[in-house]
DNA sequence: CGCCCTTAGTTGTACGTATAACTTCGCGGG
DNA sequence: CCCGCGAAGTTATACGTACAACTAAGGGCG
C-alpha cells in the first residue's frame, strides 16, 4: 500500500501548529496574532511567531473566534430586492465598508425573511452582529426585531423607529429641487407619480412637493404605480388621458416610473420634453440609456449604504451617532423643458 | 448621559437551558433537535423537548455548530458587480436554492477580492464550504483556489476549470437564434459589438455567430466596448461612421451595449429598426424601457443561479452533477426590422 | 540580602454543540 | 437462571480560539 495518500486536504494548521512551529504556546500565538502583545511578548518572539504563521499559511478558524467573542462580525442587510440598481448599490457601499471594519455582510431578500420558518434550525440568521434594513423592506423586520439585534434603518422615520439609529437620504430636498426645477420652467399643473402611497418616504416627498408649491399658483395630481416600467406606462396613461386640463409635467418617484411616462407619452402623441417634462429619481443607469435622457435626481445610493454600515458598526461600539442626511442633487438633462403653456397658454390638441 | 444602560440583552438560551427546563441531558436536546433521535429517545421525550425549545424560543448557536462539525453552511457568490441586473438576478436565485438547503451566502464583488489582504486576519472569506464564481471575474479566482475550497463555476469553459464544476446558459444557441433571426429579415453585413474580447465566452459567441453564417455570405465585424452605455455608443458611433459599407444590423453581448448604440443611431441620424437593427443579450428591465423595445435574447438568470448554486450544494454532498446547459430564447420586439438593403440594395445615401 | 516590580511568557478554562462511548434497565430465549 | 440485547438515555470529549490568572526569572533598591 504505497500510496494511500489520498490527497486527504491537508486540515487547515491551527494556532496550535503555529505555536509549535515557533516554539511558544498557544497563547502566545494568540497574543501575537491579535495585537494584545505590547508588552507582554518581547519582538524578537513576536516576529518568531509571525513568520510561522505566514510559513504555514495559518488562517484563524472564524467559528471558534465566534464562539469564544460571541459576535460573528457579521451583518444582515435587507433589501426588498436586488435586482433594483439602487439596493445594488447600497449593498456594494455597505459591503466596501463592512470589509474594512473585517465585517461580512449577508444579504437577504426581504421575501425570504417573511417566509415563515420551517423549523428551529433555520437559524442562519440568528449569527448576525447587526441588521441593516431599508424602511422598503419593513413588514419583514418583525421577523428580525425578535432577535433583538441591533438595527439601522435606511431612510426611515427617525421617530418612528424605535430608537434604532436611521441613516436618510436627502429626499425632501431632491423633491424639491426638481420641482422648483419645474417650476422655474413655467409648469403649473404637475403630475406626481408614486410607487408607494403607504410608505413614510412618500409622505416626505409629498410634503416637500407641497411646500415647494405654495404660493406658486401651481397643483399637483397624485397616481400610484408599481415599480415596472409597464405599470407606469399604463397607470401614466390613464392619468394623462383622464378629463380635465392635462399635466405639462410629471415628477416620479424613481427613474424606472419616469421611463414608463415617456412610453405612455409616446403612444399618447405627446413629445418629450416639448409637450411634457418629466422627472425620476436615483439616477439609474436607465436614466441615461433612454431617449431622450431623464432629467433625475442623482442619489449617492453607495455612499447611502457606506454610511448605514459605518453608522452599525459604530452601534456595535457602543457609539450611536445620528449623522445628518446625505445631500442630493438635480441632474438635469433631455426631459424637462419649459412648459408649452408658458409661452402659449392655450391648451394644446 | 443619564440613560447609558444598554440593554443588557438576555443571553441567548442554549440546548443546556433546553436540557435542564425538559428534565433531560444536553446530548439529549442536540439528539432530537438535530433529527438523529430514531430509536434513541422516546417519542414522550422527544416532545417534551422539542416544547420546552419552543417555550424558551431556543436557537442553535451557528458558530459553536460550525467549530463542531467544521462546516460553515455558507456559500460564497463571487461576480464582477451587483449594479448589473444580471448578476443581482443570479443571486436571487443562487439565495433562494441556499436558503432551501439551509444555506447562507455572502457575496464579494470581485473588486474586493483582488485587493491585497490587509493581515493575517482577514480571513472572513476562509469560513466558508465553497464558492461560487462567475467566469467574468476570474481574475479574483486565484485569491479564491489558494484556499482550495470546492468551486462551481458560472459560465465558463468546461476544459479550462481545473476539475471544477460548471455551469452554463446555452448562449451559443442564443447567438443562433439572434443571427438566424437576422438573417431572416435580409441583414447580410453584421456588426458584434462585444464587451470582452478575451474571455471564454465571447469565444463561444463570436464561434457561434460564424457558424450560422456560414454558407450564406453575409459578413461580420467585431468591435468593443467597455460595458456601459456610453461607452457603446461611443464605439458604435464610431463603427458606423467608418469607411466602407455600413452594417445593417449591430448584434450585441449585452442590453445595456444595445441601448448605447441605440443612442449612437439616433445621434447618427439612423433610424432603428428602419435603418439600422439592434439586438442585445441578457433581457433586462432596460430592454423595455428604451424606445424602440429591445429584441434581445432573454437568458433565465434566476435559474440559472439556482441551478449553480445546487450544483456546489451537490458537489459538496460528494455528487458532481454536470447540468445540461440552460435554454435560452429570443425576444423578438421593435429594434429589429428587415434590413433596408433587402428590397433596395442600393446604399441609403 | 531580601523584597518587590517588570518582563516574558505559560497554564487553564470557557464559549455551545455533536457525537462516540458508556450505562442502566427490562425482558425474552436458551 | 443467567446471558445478551435493544431501548433510552447519560457522560465525556473535542472542535480552535481568546483571555484571565498564574509563574518564573532577572534586576534595582533599601
Amino acid at each position: 500500500m504505497a500510496g494511500l495518500q489520498h490527497d486527504t486536504a491537508a486540515p487547515r494548521p491551527t494556532s496550535r501548529d503555529v505555536a509549535r512551529a515557533a516554539g511558544v504556546s498557544q497563547a502566545t500565538v494568540s497574543l501575537v496574532l491579535g495585537d494584545k502583545w505590547q508588552g507582554r511578548v518581547a519582538e524578537r518572539t513576536a516576529e518568531r511567531v509571525r513568520a510561522a504563521a505566514r510559513e504555514l499559511g495559518y488562517r484563524p478558524n472564524l467559528a471558534a473566534r465566534n464562539l469564544r467573542l460571541g459576535r460573528t462580525r457579521t451583518a444582515l442587510l435587507v433589501v426588498p430586492a436586488l435586482t433594483n440598481e439602487f439596493f445594488a448599490r447600497v449593498h456594494t457601499g455597505a459591503a466596501r465598508v463592512a470589509a474594512q471594519h473585517g465585517f461580512g455582510v449577508v444579504l437577504y431578500p426581504a421575501p425570504d425573511l417573511t417566509a415563515p420558518a420551517r423549523d428551529p434550525f433555520d437559524s442562519a440568521r440568528a449569527s448576525l452582529d447587526g441588521v441593516l434594513a431599508s424602511s422598503m423592506a419593513s413588514e419583514a423586520l418583525g421577523a428580525i426585531r425578535g432577535d433583538e439585534l441591533p438595527l439601522v434603518m435606511l431612510d426611515s422615520d427617525p421617530a418612528g423607529s424605535l430608537g434604532a439609529s436611521t441613516v436618510n437620504l436627502d429626499i425632501a430636498d431632491g423633491m424639491r429641487q426638481a420641482t422648483e426645477h419645474l417650476l422655474g420652467l413655467g409648469h403649473r399643473d404637475l403630475l406626481h407619480l408614486a410607487a408607494d402611497i403607504d410608505s413614510w418616504t412618500f409622505h416626505v416627498r409629498r410634503a416637500a412637493l407641497s411646500t415647494a408649491l405654495r404660493g406658486t399658483g401651481a397643483t399637483v395630481r397624485t397616481a400610484k404605480a408599481l415599480l415596472t416600467v409597464d405599470d407606469a406606462r399604463v397607470a401614466a396613461e390613464a392619468a394623462l388621458s383622464a378629463p380635465g386640463p392635462r399635466p405639462t409635467a410629471v415628477i416620479c418617484d424613481d427613474d424606472i416610473l419616469a421611463a414608463g411616462v415617456c412610453k405612455a407619452a409616446r403612444r399618447l402623441g405627446l413629445h418629450v420634453p416639448d409637450d411634457l417634462s418629466v422627472t425620476g429619481f436615483d439616477d439609474l443607469t436607465l436614466a441615461t440609456a433612454v431617449e431622450p435622457e431623464l432629467t433625475t435626481v442623482a442619489l449617492p445610493a453607495e455612499q447611502f449604504g457606506e454610511q448605514g454600515m459605518a453608522t452599525l458598526i459604530a452601534v456595535l461600539d457602543g457609539r450611536a451617532p445620528e449623522p445628518a442626511p446625505l445631500p442630493v442633487h438635480l441632474v438635469v438633462r433631455g426631459s424637462t423643458a419649459p412648459s408649452p403653456t408658458a409661452q402659449s397658454p392655450v391648451p394644446r390638441h
